[in-house]
DNA sequence: AAGTGGTCTAGACCACCTG
DNA sequence: AGGTGGTCTAGACCACTTT
């Protein structure tokens, strides 16, 4: 009756986190067996395994058969970005948020959109600019491109309304994408949506969609001044 | 003897994904029970477990005790970013990498690295400032404050050679961070670094990194101008 | 009170890798 | 050839949540 508690596998987890936290196990050195932890932690080897498997997912340790396990030597740092709606975004910062369509139009692929979505050149597309606005300020400038024939239903969809990304979410909720970021300049009319100064300084996110290898969509994102992008791992 | 292989939880997990992908489970449906699932797939219930517990921590599926497991209404994407050294990046372009140290000097923190890092202003840190290039090309320019008190060995480490970010990784292997992404306009001393023009735009990671609590780092890279930082999920 | 997921166990077999 | 992790099983008990 001296252990209040069951050895559960967040317990052998943390313990072998924290041994290599503190160089008990330095950087590439040999961890025991699971069959020789499960013995020192008296738990079961399945019970070792799920705690080490999930430190190998974090990137801590390098598992091989036979040749056993190790403490991962140069780790390589992973952020995880959560990518939300602009809508999210502003209302996480408390405030109101707005969202007003500036043009739609039906038009054939140009060559550049071709290659970024591996789109045919000359496909039917549905091409969207689009505001969004926290407070009543500029947040971000959106360029939306969809294909068609990937998506019937935008054709007949009101953008006027409801935010393209939104109605996409709720559309094709399952997609991959690439995405990339970058910093651009401003050119006029972007200084006119984003209410600043041709030339300044904005950061720019891209981003292309497939949806079980066809691909969906392209968006360009382009943020008012000053804007961050936060993570943490 | 009809069935060639046994069903794993990765049979399970993809056949999960496909009904939920292909809408035979829709939007905020319930699935079946595990032991349901379990009897449908043949196998034991502990392997459904698994192979929902890998969709649920994607974010695909949300499970409750006693509710049951839901497909996620409005999934929030998740993009893994890898920070990677500059060394890293550079090689994977093919590009030949090398580094300069341009100043390093102790200085009392000033006050707004103090709230950066959490850390109380006039400590003693290392400033050190440095270039990256690739091919011989500027490719970041980094500004990097190292809290002493937490890593000692630093005010002995000669970064001639070695980039700081790389002793830090061999040295405070497992730490965490905040990071952000932003963009900014060139001033003087950024623009001559980094062969542009003042003004131009310019893509910044900043980087607080801590280790049990303890404030370690805090790092500014500052990107030539046209860099993209790329992901995918 | 009852249903559902969360976890553990003890044992087993397999797949992969290295010597 | 043998050691190590990868996975599955059948059963059990627990924890949480809703009714």
């Amino acid at each position: 009756m001296q252990q209040p508690k069951k050895t559960g596998f967040q317990d052998v987890r943390d313990e072998v986190m924290r041994r290599i936290e503190t160089r008990v196990w330095d950087q590439g050195a040999l961890l025991p067996t699971e069959a020789e932890l499960a013995t020192e932690f008296g738990c079961a080897r399945a019970t070792v395994n799920r705690a080490l498997r999930e430190l190998a997912d974090r990137g801590v340790i390098d598992r091989k058969r036979k040749s056993g396990t190790r403490v991962t030597a140069l780790p390589v740092k992973q952020a995880k970005l959560e990518i939300a709606t602009a809508r999210r975004l502003v209302e996480e910062r408390n405030a109101t948020y707005r969202y007003a369509l500036v043009s739609r139009r039906m038009q054939a692929a140009p060559g550049w959109l071709g290659s970024q979505m591996g789109l045919t050149p000359g496909t039917e597309v549905l091409h969207l600019e689009a505001m969004h606005y926290g407070d009543g300020q500029p947040f971000h400038f959106e360029d939306r491109w969809i294909n068609i024939a990937a998506v019937p239903g935008c054709a007949e969809a009101d953008f006027a309304l409801k935010p393209p990304g939104e109605w996409l979410l709720a559309e094709v909720p399952f997609s991959n994408a690439d995405v990339s970021f970058t910093a651009t300049a401003a050119d006029a009319a972007l200084a006119d949506y984003l209410a600043c100064a041709p030339g300044a300084a904005l950061f720019q996110m891209e981003r292309s969609t497939w949806f079980q290898d066809a691909p969906v969509t392209f968006a360009r994102m382009t943020f008012h001044p000053g804007y961050r992008m936060r993570s943490r791992y």
